[in-house]
DNA sequence: GCCAACGTTGGC
DNA sequence: GCCAACGTTGGC
């Protein structure tokens, strides 16, 4: 079991809107360490949903549905192959996990979301994983 | 292949 | 709105 983070901005996806669709095509990222880490996930890990530039708080956990798969909004010329993911929501949060709590915790502030702020699919250890559980459920 | 210029992300 | 971090582009 792989545990990992996927950013989104609330104006462009939202964890309201993804439960309301009930599962989601992760999709239309362009940066080659991203892609990477959605090539590691396989089907039933789970992911942290976070909200950024709004909110700037983790908000949920999702499962992953299928391994990644060709990204077909990826533009025909782009010589790359990009790849997305099925996920699904798991469950929402109690209290949202804010990204000054995090900076604040002596486990989460090592976490890679704080450490590199602009990569949108990070990976999370089990111990950071279940420290957000654990503060989000008290 | 280096590096300056420029664009984008995202926190503040 | 500003700016730091970092990726990309293009001239040389």
């Amino acid at each position: 079991m792989q545990y990992f983070l996927i950013k989104s901005e609330p104006s462009v996806y939202s964890w309201d809107t993804f439960l309301q669709e009930k599962q989601t095509f992760w999709s239309g990222v362009r940066n080659h360490q991203a892609k990477n880490n959605l090539k590691l996930m396989k089907k039933d890990d789970l992911l942290l949903f976070y909200h950024s530039n709004e909110g700037k708080e983790i908000v949920g956990v999702a499962k992953v549905l299928t391994e990644a798969y060709k990204d077909d909004t990826a533009a025909e010329t782009d010589k790359i192959e990009w790849v997305g993911v099925d996920v699904v929501p798991v469950e929402t949060l109690k209290k949202p996990i804010t990204l000054a709590f995090i900076k604040a915790d002596e486990i989460l502030k090592e976490m890679l979301l704080v450490k590199q702020s602009r990569l949108s699919v990070t990976t999370v250890t089990k111990q950071e994983f279940e420290r957000v559980l654990e503060l989000a459920n008290m």
